[in-house]
DNA sequence: TTATTTGCTACACTTTTTGTAGCATAGGAG
DNA sequence: CTCCTATGCTACAAAAAGTGTAGCAAATAA
């Protein structure tokens, strides 16, 4: 397996440009890439843990996402497990006032 | 083809809980989603024009994310083409400081 | 009336994700 | 040391999602 990292300036799914938020979007729409980031929020997990916190995506598609988000410098392998890097909490800092959002738009519909 | 719209209290991928935030992940995760909605950010665009402005989906996919996000009521459809909901415009305020942080982080890796 | 543009659908192909199995390594208990 | 369980994966076939190209019907423009 190779894995694909996006990067800046890189033509990129949703974008040719390579524009920075394009890259970002690319990166977390890739399947539970948020999630996993989400679930970090605040702890450390073990892969198996990850895996039972985010719903058992394979465990391919978990390492998958786990070494891409490793290469983007937003997770980082500690003894513990994985945990955020300083970068991905503020990155979750930013997505966090989704979840109040998300629980108005969902009764609305 | 049949459109798989990501509800409440449904299990969904990345969650067997149905939270709200998952359901929205689920949602957005798909590709091309978030580029949809940002280049709708502030103007109304055309079936063709969305394709052009988010980096040639296939008009397969395109179609199928646009259904979706209407059915969820984030898009909807006008006589001058595809505009972002009240609540679609909400959510992409939550996401526009996304564009500097992910400037920031571009640079960083 | 003919030519364009627009909003798609069809369809075969490629890529991504899934789901299950299972293996190697690292403790811990006895 | 020896057995047991937990952990962190890899392998692989099958299913699902996305791609790319072709093309068509309806609306508008010339």
């Amino acid at each position: 397996m190779s894995i694909n990292i996006p990067r800046i300036g890189q033509s990129v799914k949703g974008s040719t440009s390579g524009e920075p938020i394009m890259v970002l979007f690319d990166l977390l729409s890739r399947r539970w890439a948020i999630g996993i980031m989400w679930q970090l929020n605040d702890k450390t997990l073990t892969f198996r843990a990850l895996q039972d916190a985010c719903g058992n995506p394979s465990p391919t598609v978990l390492n998958t996402r786990l070494k891409e988000l490793s290469a983007c410098a937003l997770i980082n392998r500690e003894p513990q497990g994985y945990a955020l890097t300083p970068q991905g909490k503020e990155l979750i800092a930013l997505i966090r006032p989704l979840g109040d959002y998300a629980k108005k738009w969902c009764k609305s519909y």
